[in-house]
DNA sequence: CGTTCCCTTGAGTAGTTTCAATACTTGTGG
DNA sequence: CCACAAGTATTGAAACTACTCAAGGGAACG
């Protein structure tokens, strides 16, 4: 039976990174482990920055953002899909630094922090299953400093479409040359540091250069290759078991 | 008994953080865990990009840098200071997404992978704060992308000189006005993503603002309340217990 | 005492921002 | 089905920021 029936609400957690090195019976405590569901419609947000948080929260359907606002200035500082741990930072840390905000309509499932620190206590490989993605977390935000440091705007954005894609297929979420999102030009600026003006721009000269056209939100490539190595994409800071 | 003297090479693990929510039975045993330590000199690397690890060393004095070459750039996207882990995602992930290489002399101890794992099965509050370890990590690096995305360059100095200063005296270290590095100017321009002459103009210009002096990498600060507003410093991102 | 690395400064160029105006989309209500 | 409003996308021009290239000055080290 697939995982993805046999497991409905937790079935994505790591899948293409270590879900196949996690035995039966763990997968099988993390899906009773899960709470209620959760929906929340574009732009609504799940967690405020400061807030303490009492669950954690699987994503399970859509994107959502981590945002940091100062001032009136929001800054998009990564980016969440599902089988993603939204908040899990909440269950060590018991507040957050950051906010979670959706973009478009998503899907969560809750666990208790009760719930999680008991696992930690029974179940070690669970709990390495946990640490293992807060790892993954960290290492996406390196090469997120990375491509601000050294790429410039429209770099950004086709690394971060690259990204996008390739965390998808994970799940088996990902279209051939196409990656659909509810992005603004505005949240493209935002995630690359610059002006919605120029993201604008940026994404003319993706289109100019005949390497992909954004519409809306969504990716069509014209030329996939060229794009990932435009944006000097390699996937193996994510880990999959085909980069591996 | 100091905590120091009680534990000479691990005793500044998560010093200022959760360090005093653990029990004198996990830091002993943690202590005991130590292998031997490891001496490098200015600009050696501990570990490169894609090795497989088969220890994880805890930094014990002096800084180090975790950096991705791509070409013939680097960027640095993180700093190490005296209490981190400094390879520790190689215990789950097994791999390094990035290269850590001292800055100056450096000390460091280092732990089996398989004396690691075996924590995590038999003392799961010691296995949390490794967790917590790298949780911190990940929220420093989105503070470092807040900062890239929304500040000009000279902030982006002042900060990662207020967040030294800040770490720093979570195990101690820190001196009144002063925060000393070994760092040249080119070594700020790769953690700010600008050209070394541009870094250069961004440490004049926080002279000329009689904010601070850097000499050879030493900031000297005129005005240190006037530098951390003006680098928009907020030290709840690093989770101190002052400060939560 | 010179070599080397690091820092500093100037001038021209490229990239990015702001402001402002115009068009395209989508959804809503008449 | 059309008109309108709101949000989103596009374009131009001027100002600004940061970059490169290039040359010169200063401090540390052998």
């Amino acid at each position: 039976m697939p995982d993805s029936l046999q497991h409905p609400l937790t079935g994505s957690f790591l899948a293409g990174r270590m879900r196949h090195e996690m035995t039966s019976e763990d997968r099988d405590h993390l899906e009773a482990m899960a709470g209620e569901c959760v929906y929340l419609s574009d732009r609504e947000m799940l967690a405020r920055r400061g807030k303490t948080l009492t669950r954690a929260c699987l994503l399970r359907d859509g994107l959502m953002l981590r945002t940091i606002e100062r001032g009136n200035r929001r800054s998009i500082v990564g980016l969440c899909v599902p089988g993603d741990f939204v908040d899990l930072q909440g269950v060590a840390l018991h507040r957050l630094d950051h906010d979670i905000a959706a973009v478009g309509n998503v899907e969560l499932v809750a666990f208790d922090h009760a719930a999680i620190a008991q696992a930690f206590e029974t179940r070690p490989a669970l709990g390495r299953a946990l640490w293992f993605a807060s790892l993954l977390d960290a290492a996406i935000h390196r090469r997120w400093i990375q491509m601000l440091e050294q790429h410039d705007a429209p770099r950004r954005i086709a690394h971060i479409y690259c990204e996008l894609h390739t965390r998808l297929a994970f799940t088996g979420r990902a279209e051939a040359g196409v990656v659909r999102t509810p992005f603004t030009q505005f949240d493209l600026a935002e995630m690359c540091g610059v002006s919605a003006v120029h993201a604008n721009r940026a994404v003319a000269k993706l289109r100019d250069m005949e390497l992909a056209e954004i519409r809306r939100g969504t990716l069509y490539a014209a030329d996939w290759d060229g794009l990932k190595q435009y944006a000097q994409f390699d996937p193996a800071y994510l880990f999959g078991v085909s980069a591996a």
